[in-house]
DNA sequence: CTGTTAGCGCTTTCAC
DNA sequence: GTGAAAGCGCTAACAG
């Protein structure tokens, strides 16, 4: 309970003098003749009325709640993610209920349950869990990146293939000849899958072979990184690749103190390009850990948030792919002018 | 509208063969006789039925959500909070309402309003605006770090004092001398001043001059620090200080950061602690930007949850301040054993 | 145009 | 113990 005597719309009617119908017609904007409005607006004030969100959303069946299901906000992307879909809601008159369901489906089935039956008005799920079974068919929902196979559901994702593609054209323009692809992926099928078919086709049409390795993210990625790396020195110490695609920023920036500690100079031996575009400090002006593939974020979120309160259904594509776009993170040769 | 036609108490009820008010005690876990316990249970089970939080809530003036008021989730040390305040809701059955507030305190308040009124059980804020005068004394609020001098709030926040002395101590036990400490400050008062305290406090008790940049946060603090390093240098180009506390790892970084930049060597010349505890990439077994005092954020979110729902308003501390402690983060000299 | 009123789904007396 | 019914605050349909 949070005030108790919170004034009502009947309070408001009584203050003003008119019925409690006109009230509610100011209050939702609908047209009522001047004097009465005047004398409502002003009882509003009077009485510091709010409407109560509970009797209105029993009423409308409606609750201007979007859920957003995310393993968690201490990734920098996700809360990067997290903080522009609150931004894109909030200017749309929606509250944000956030729900970090990390490593936890029980969770996301509850929030899911939870959301199906009432309370939010749809869902953003960023998710790595096999909920599809789980969704509801008429609850607006939207899923980043994911792709569930037992259900149509609209997803938004940034174009991982020109991804890949970009990654392994900047490494070449800055004088690569044999970039690797290191990858570390979640056991759910996604759009970033595509950064893979982006590289191989990158490799395909320059010639190169294509040398990558491709495992299933876990805490042995580190000990998987350092295999990577033996197998691939020469007897003389110097490596067979000179550039490295790495499937996040974060799987680069391991890679990259991993090539320093065994002595290898970053740009200049190797160069590395990761995804995300992941900012030290999280802020906007700050430095890249690695020279990325930056995903645009807040432009995702915006489109995330347009198409769960989107009208009409059945006009939402089933895929948005937003561009990426290259920028320099100091593990990468300059470009030149 | 979520379930156009999500099954009620009523047809639960129908189902079983029962009244409403039995099915709602089911609900409600309030003693039952058995085969009616079970009929009721089936029914549930079998509908699919779940409550509907905004009749319930229209009952009750109560929501079971808590808002967040947080500058942004972006700040790895507020991505951070905000992760372990979900977990911390949830484990007691309540929901997060997360409210994204930077720079902008109209928004502040209207969370603050909407939340006075109705909608949600409580509030949790961290926040650098001037809300103390829109604040309603009968809702359960708990702020972390700030005090609002017009009202009794309790507060949460790490022990910055303590921190603060053990920043200095830290840096004479690794061999510095002269230890300056460089402050970006809101202009809202907040337990964060204590750390200044603290250095002070400790420079006293060891004999020392204190010497330090002590300016309001703003855009310009990479030029203020640049001016402070200009004004320390001895004319052979060395450092007056060998030692810096910084606020905040991030202002500890920025300053690292320019050290290098001038050719001196960190922490073979200049020792650098910050303070927060930001992880790169936010992982909790990542390494720190800089070594540093580090909040116990878990366990201030924990706190703040625990305040916030506590049955007895009157029995809550006004002001609660957990530990600190010191961890290696690359910039001081290793811990001798 | 305004005023009256039913009823959204739930909890909670209060009879039984 | 269980069942019936009032009413939380709001909106919308309908009557005036």
């Amino acid at each position: 309970m949070t005030q108790k005597n919170a004034p009502t719309i009947k309070d408001v009617a009584r203050e003003a003098g008119v019925a409690v119908g006109t009230v509610s017609k100011v209050i939702n904007g609908r047209s009522v003749r001047e004097p009465y409005r005047r004398k409502v607006e002003e009882a509003i004030r009077k009485l510091n009325y709010e409407v109560n969100t509970y009797a209105r959303g029993l009423k409308l069946q409606k609750s201007n709640l979007i859920a957003l299901i995310i393993p968690n906000t201490i990734n920098p992307f996700f809360a990067a993610f997290a903080d522009y879909i609150e931004e894109a809601l909030y200017q749309r008159g929606y509250k944000l209920l956030l729900c970090c369901a990390d490593g936890d489906p029980d969770k996301e089935v509850s929030y899911l349950t939870m959301a199906t039956q009432n309370k939010v008005d749809g869902i953003i799920a960023l998710t790595y869990s096999d909920i599809g079974n789980d969704i509801a068919d008429d609850l607006p929902i939207v899923v980043f990146d994911r792709f569930f196979d037992n259900h149509v559901i609209p997803r938004v994702a940034s174009d991982n293939f020109s991804g890949g593609c970009l990654a392994v054209e900047k490494l070449l323009e800055f004088g690569c000849r044999h970039p690797v692809y290191i990858r570390f992926h979640s056991i759910f099928p996604g759009e970033s899958d595509k950064r893979r078919d982006g590289y191989l086709h990158a490799c395909r049409k320059h010639g190169l072979e294509p040398d990558f390795l491709d495992e299933v993210d876990s805490p042995e990625a580190l000990s998987m990184m350092r295999k990577f790396l033996q197998e691939h020195k020469r007897p003389d110490g110097s490596l067979t690749f000179d550039g490295v695609f790495a499937h996040t920023d974060y799987h680069g920036y391991m890679f990259l103190n991993l090539l320093r500690e065994e002595g290898y100079r970053v740009p200049e031996d190797v160069q590395i390009i990761g995804f995300d575009g992941i900012r030290k400090f999280g802020g906007e002006n700050e430095s890249l850990f690695v020279s990325s593939i930056c995903q645009p974020v807040r432009q995702l979120a915006a489109k995330c948030v347009e198409l769960v309160l989107a009208e009409d259904r059945a006009d939402i594509p089933s895929l948005t792919l937003l561009p990426v776009r290259y920028e320099y993170g100091g593990t990468t040769k300059k470009e030149k002018k």
